[in-house]
RNA sequence: GCCGAAGUAGCUCAGCGGUAGAGCAACUGAUUCGUAAUCAGUAGGCCCCCGGUUCAAAUCCGGGCUUCGGCACCA
């Protein structure tokens, strides 16, 4: 007797095991036809997987969050499938589903062209006709690599090689095509539907190792049905207009050029904008007691050998030999600069935990395919800070660039903030011993506080451990912005020192971070988040003040004033234009306030104020104006 | 850096061997108007750069630069 629990609780017997196909069946036959999988024990499993034990079961059907996952995944290998019979000497290597879609790998000796996408998607929606059966078997290890050796597919063999010893090998037939794969899988392509697409081609290396081969990697989308797709279409079209690159260029904000490539031309707008967040990031430092520092930009080649970022990054850094043949380089980091002034005179541990912040700007030949607007640049200013500390303060001052970070987050409305803790590389400096240190500080300090956070593993930086702060672009790319890193390293490879309690000398803890992170970064992704609609005290331009007819200028004019005098930036269309017009054009610019002034408000010194996107206005008198306008747009203290 | 695609007016794009085009923006003139586009006119181009093929190149070929989509990288 095999005793099935469903999700509702209710229980089902069986006498034999049963698969989960039959257990759908007998629950109903609309749910039969709905069923995509099963999910024992949590676990997805393919529909007609056999249940041979008393257990818990759910069906799956498009309903379930994970349904679009499956289909994904289905996607890729009716993919795979259409590219083997359009291209039969092509090699199939791995084909997963990921968020909003999926890719399939291939290996070939001429890439995909463009023109081959739509032959593939056609030939993908005919093997969905065809419904093909999808139908899973378990093979002997050797007998699986002997069969694809056979076939010519060398990756899948050697895949095979990789899955650890015990795991069965399971293959899936669909048709006259056999993949290697975990699974689950649907029961049939049929079940796979239209609600897909091909969206682009690339290159990707094999195993991501950059040493390998580069396989032609295609991707699409997949979608319940027709409608989801068209959202989820229209949502990347929507998403497309919120480019920071492109609403910089229509707002007037920054550009590049090819002489300077990775290298930002800030224009006024966006030069404002900049020093906004400079000025309310010194702000917050300054309350949460850091002094402010500036450094050189350049210093000689010893400095960074010293630090180890020569040995590290050199091909990454600018330098410059002077005609007396020394070699200097252009700072690709603030640190060493920050340790030199700390250990300008003897510090005591009285002076604990010291925390020095510098707008500095660094340089980094950053490779060529990973520039990427302001999102990354070759040249970028970081709001940086070290913070020296005795080893017994650092957990806690973890804790406090930590909760500082999420408190500044939080006031630009990034309420769910990624967070990611990365522990030693493999290339690295320092002992084992001052690596365990680290990673636990910061680690504790984290779960301390009750954040969630993903690891990576051995991504941290070469001198310490680091958490990062990830944020989203409008079309779903993850971004670093904030960091902290724990470092015991760079204070003893240049030789700081603080005289403890004891009166003897003690390395001190460094604590890197960087809140923003790079504000050109953060500017871009700023631009995205509002979409160019900056809050009141963000906005470059602030307010428009907007004649209807020239009878207005000179009240305008006094309008315009009395603003600049508050702080307000402010500008006045005195234009000869319609005020329909006018309204529109600095809708579309993205002027939060627009104030219109005609005859009636020049005679009772009012002005009608307007809000970007509302419908209506207020009329008020100037000093009402003066004061609800100056009150909005002072910074969130 | 690697794979693929693209660079034509300020922007979006058409033209793809035979005198460089459109829409919007800009400029000029008229209109003085009450909350998202007034009308008319004018001007605007090393067709990314360097070579080559050709009687003739924006167009074909080669090299380079930059950008875009990924991959790799990201102190």
């Amino acid at each position: 007797m095999i005793r099935i629990t469903l999700p509702d609780g209710s229980v089902r017997e069986f006498e034999q095991p049963v698969s989960g196909a039959a257990l759908a069946q007998s629950i109903g036959a609309g749910l039969a036809k709905a069923a995509l999988a099963i999910r024992i024990d949590g676990t997805m499993r393919d529909l007609d997987t056999m249940i041979d034990r008393d257990t818990r079961v759910a069906i799956v059907t498009t309903k379930d969050p994970d349904a679009l996952d499956l289909l994904r995944h289905d996607a890729a290998h009716v993919m795979a499938e259409a590219v083997k019979e359009l291209f039969p000497e092509t090699q199939v290597t791995i084909g997963p589903s990921i968020e909003n879609g999926f890719y399939y790998d291939f290996s070939r000796p001429t890439p995909f062209t463009p023109e081959d996408l739509a032959v593939i998607e056609a030939r993908m929606r005919e093997i969905v006709a065809r419904d093909e059966k999808i139908v899973v078997e378990t093979w002997d290890r050797d007998e699986a690599v002997a069969f694809f050796l056979g076939l010519g597919e060398t990756y899948k063999a050697e895949i095979i090689g990789s899955i650890p010893a015990g795991q069965p090998i399971t293959l899936y037939r669909q048709g006259a095509f056999v993949d290697l794969c975990r699974g689950p899988h649907l029961p049939s392509t049929g079940k796979l539907g239209n609600a897909f697409k091909l969206t682009k081609l690339a290159g990707a290396y094999w195993r991501g190792d950059s040493r390998n081969e580069m396989l032609q990697r295609i991707y699409g989308t997949a979608w319940g049905d027709q409608k989801q797709l068209d959202a989820y279409l229209t949502m990347l079209e929507e998403a497309e207009k919120r480019d920071h690159r492109r609403l910089g260029r229509e707002m007037g904000l920054f550009h590049f050029q090819e002489e300077a490539p990775g290298a930002v031309f800030w224009h006024p707008k966006g030069w404002t904008l900049f020093q906004c967040l400079i000025d309310y990031m010194r702000k917050r430092q300054n309350a949460a007691d850091y002094v402010e520092i500036n450094t050189p930009e350049v210093m000689d080649r010893s400095m960074w050998e010293t630090s180890g970022h020569w040995q590290t990054f050199r091909e990454h850094m600018y330098t410059t030999e002077t005609e007396d043949k020394r070699v200097f380089c252009i700072k690709p980091m603030n640190c060493p600069g920050g340790i030199q002034v700390f250990k300008q005179g003897l510090k005591s541990y009285r002076e604990l935990p010291m925390r020095m912040a510098e707008f500095g700007k660094v340089h980094r030949y950053e490779p060529s395919g990973a520039l990427h607007g302001l999102m990354r640049v070759r040249a970028f200013t970081q709001d940086d800070a070290h913070i020296f500390c005795a080893p017994e303060q650092m957990e806690a001052e973890c804790r406090i660039v930590v909760s500082l970070i999420m408190d500044i987050y939080r006031d630009f409305g990034f309420e769910n903030v990624r967070i990611k803790f990365s522990d030693r590389p493999e290339k690295r400096i320092g002992s084992d011993e001052i690596w365990d240190t680290t990673e636990s500080a910061l680690r504790n300090a984290v779960e301390s506080m009750g954040l969630e956070y993903g690891v990576n593993p051995g991504e941290g930086a070469f001198y310490g451990p680091k958490l990062e702060f990830v944020l989203r672009d409008a079309i779903g790319r993850d971004w670093q912005c904030g960091t902290l890193q724990v470092d015991l390293n760079l204070p003893a490879r240049f030789d700081v020192a603080y005289v403890g309690e004891d009166g003897q000398r003690h390395a001190p803890v460094m604590l890197h971070r960087a809140l923003f992170g790079s504000l050109e970064r953060f500017t871009g992704i700023l631009i995205e988040h509002y979409a160019g609609k900056f809050p009141l005290w963000l906005a470059p331009l602030q307010v428009v003040v907007a004649t209807i007819t020239q009878d207005a200028d000179a009240w305008a004019r006094d309008v315009a004033a009395a603003l600049r005098a508050r702080g307000i930036r402010v500008e006045t269309d005195l234009r000869n234009e319609k005020i329909n017009y006018k309204v529109r054009e600095h809708s579309v610019a993205k002027v939060p306030i627009m104030l219109v002034v005609g005859k009636r408000e020049a005679e009772t010194g009012a002005v009608a104020m307007r809000r970007l996107g509302g419908k209506d206005q207020e009329v008020l008198a100037l000093r009402d104006a003066l004061d609800t306008l100056s009150s909005e747009a002072a910074p969130p203290a």
